[in-house]
DNA sequence: TTTATTAGTCTATAATGTAGACCACTTAAA
DNA sequence: TTTAAGTGGTCTACATTATAGACTAATAAA
């Protein structure tokens, strides 16, 4: 009997039970708020981003770009000229995100030292 | 030429260049918040922690706990008695930083609906 | 003609997360 | 006395995810 396996990511796509969970686990990886700080003040094209950024891969940024547009956080303009122009920007969505999203910043500036300090001091 | 591979968590281990990328590194994942939530106003021991998250495995679970206990965020408080008695808790960092993230989860649930709405929206 | 730009995709490999068995110990019930 | 369940974890085999870097096709400048 084949199984038409279902992954645990397509389970929770759509009305995952906990909306911190459902939105940390997009947003709380490795790059997607690294790009939207990137988008925070200027639109941008996806090789400015890949500069801009430095240690992302191509693939990780062209994925975690899809998935940010998906979720409503940012928009995709293709500008119908040679060579392509598609440039990244901001949603509404994407700018109310970063008010709290800020404060968080703030807290990690603030208190990146006391954890520093408390590693190396757990050897 | 063998090399001494330097991989990079341990290259940034202390000194990470961006706060926000450390902070987030460590605590943007997939459990971390979790925790840090459950014992938001009580202690915890370990098995009533896996028994309440529920879908974490007691290996991400020793893990994650390790790391916070390691950056400050949790305090690890064996009792001697028997059988042994080990209890999480909120340590002062872990305190401070729920309130910012607190207000990122307000984000969340506020904006919880209009993420999937997005996401139907683009197939 | 070589080089660089555009926006990506593809593949092989490395790193990370998972379930679930297992450990030594204690306690309580059958 | 055996059995089961709880304590706080570790270990292993496997699945999932991320990585670097080659590759595409088109255009333009040197």
């Amino acid at each position: 009997m084949t199984m038409a396996k279902t992954t645990k990511s397509e389970l929770f796509e759509f009305d995952h039970p906990c909306p911190i969970r459902d939105v940390l686990d997009r947003i709380g990886d490795q790059w997607s708020l690294l790009i939207l700080k990137s988008l925070e003040h200027n639109a941008m094209r996806f090789n400015s981003l890949h500069r801009e950024i430095g240690d992302i891969s191509r693939q990780m940024l062209s994925r975690t770009l899809k998935r940010l547009e998906k979720d409503g956080y940012i928009t995709r303009t293709v500008y119908a000229q040679v060579p392509a122009r598609v440039e990244y920007a901001l949603a509404e969505l994407g700018i109310s995100f970063l008010k709290p999203m800020n404060t968080l910043i703030q807290w990690a500036d603030e208190n990146h030292q006391a954890i520093c300090r408390a590693r190396k001091r757990q050897n």
